[in-house]
DNA sequence: CCACGATGGTTGTCCTTACAACTTTCATGG
DNA sequence: CCATGAAAGTTGTAAGGACAACCATCGTGG
């Protein structure tokens, strides 16, 4: 962006190379053990479950595809199929939405229900594991406010935002 | 793992929660963000921006295919069709290890050297702007401690470790 | 009241990755 | 010095996600 074109953000510096070398190593290795641990324990992919999660903490337990997918940080193409697979496992179900006719609803069934409560347990066990379990309180409340600054970034919309907020307090069962 | 089966570790606190949507929220979409940029700019995409950063630091710009995969954080299976399109390119070329005849060497190529260069600004650029600058240079020490602590559990073999200590202290030109 | 752009969603295709099977070479013990 | 298991890679296939094209509905200005 600058006119000599080349050292306006010149590199990072060793602090920053640091950190950002231990991310793109988390970015990489962590989606395979969540997957991993789901698909053996639960036959899910960790986003399913998230979709699943999402779900059952919503009222009625439905949600429109496009709330869905921005809670789940997920593009609308990638949700609906992801949704039509669950569906096809009766896990979720599809139904137009009255207000809009645009719109889809998205809602958990019992089997998909049961399928979270079933599953929960072993995904935390996992997370404390590789994650919680290996911080201090004070770093996860570190983590946390990154967390926040860099989803600020990230999410164009800012659609996160109120989202993310609302875990300030709040009932559990959640992912 | 506790005999009433179910709490021995209950669940997740709400500082915790916190943490975790705001990790996996960034695990959902920073990858996205940083595929985009070098495949529009660059043509690459980031774990094949990744590959070749590693391999323009180390000496004589080879490794072995199992060290590159280590460096990676990368399975063999993975970084082999990984390779072999890098190879197709005449960004990286094969050859046989000589001490170890079950080993391959891959090499960065006079164009996949400049590929590197070519593409590390706008890449840096992109990694500042959506995660650097946005965090205080305490936040950016913070990172790099949670990092190192995620992924001592993340892998399993250890493998990391030799490798992620030595940005202690270290010249630039690196993702 | 209708034309047009925006919104909500689905579908199809291609690319990448995961997983498992397989080959070759090494190393070790008998 | 051979048998056996481990290590190093490659390859095939099947599944998931990105991207673009597409259809339907909404809402707004003329």
């Amino acid at each position: 962006m600058d006119e000599d074109g080349a050292v306006d953000a010149p590199w990072l510096d060793r602090k920053q190379l640091r950190a950002w070398v231990r991310l793109v190593g988390v970015l990489e290795l962590l989606p395979g053990v969540l997957d991993a641990q789901l698909r053996r324990d639960a036959d899910v992919t960790h986003f399913e479950y998230y979709v699943l999660a999402v779900l059952s903490e919503s009222p009625d337990r439905t949600l429109r595809m496009t709330e869905l997918a921005r809670h789940t940080n997920a593009t609308l193409p990638r949700l609906s199929h992801v949704v039509s697979r669950l569906e096809s496992r009766d896990l979720v179900e599809r139904f137009p939405c009255p207000e809009d006719r645009r719109a889809t609803n998205a809602r958990l069934t019992d089997a998909g229900w049961s399928k979270v409560q079933e599953a929960a347990p072993g995904h935390a066990v996992t997370v404390r594991e590789h994650v919680v379990d290996a911080l201090t309180d004070e770093q996860v409340d570190q983590l946390a406010a990154i967390g926040d600054a860099v989803l600020a970034r990230l999410d164009p919309t800012g659609a996160m935002a109120e989202i993310y907020t609302r875990y300030d307090g709040e009932p559990p069962a959640r992912d």
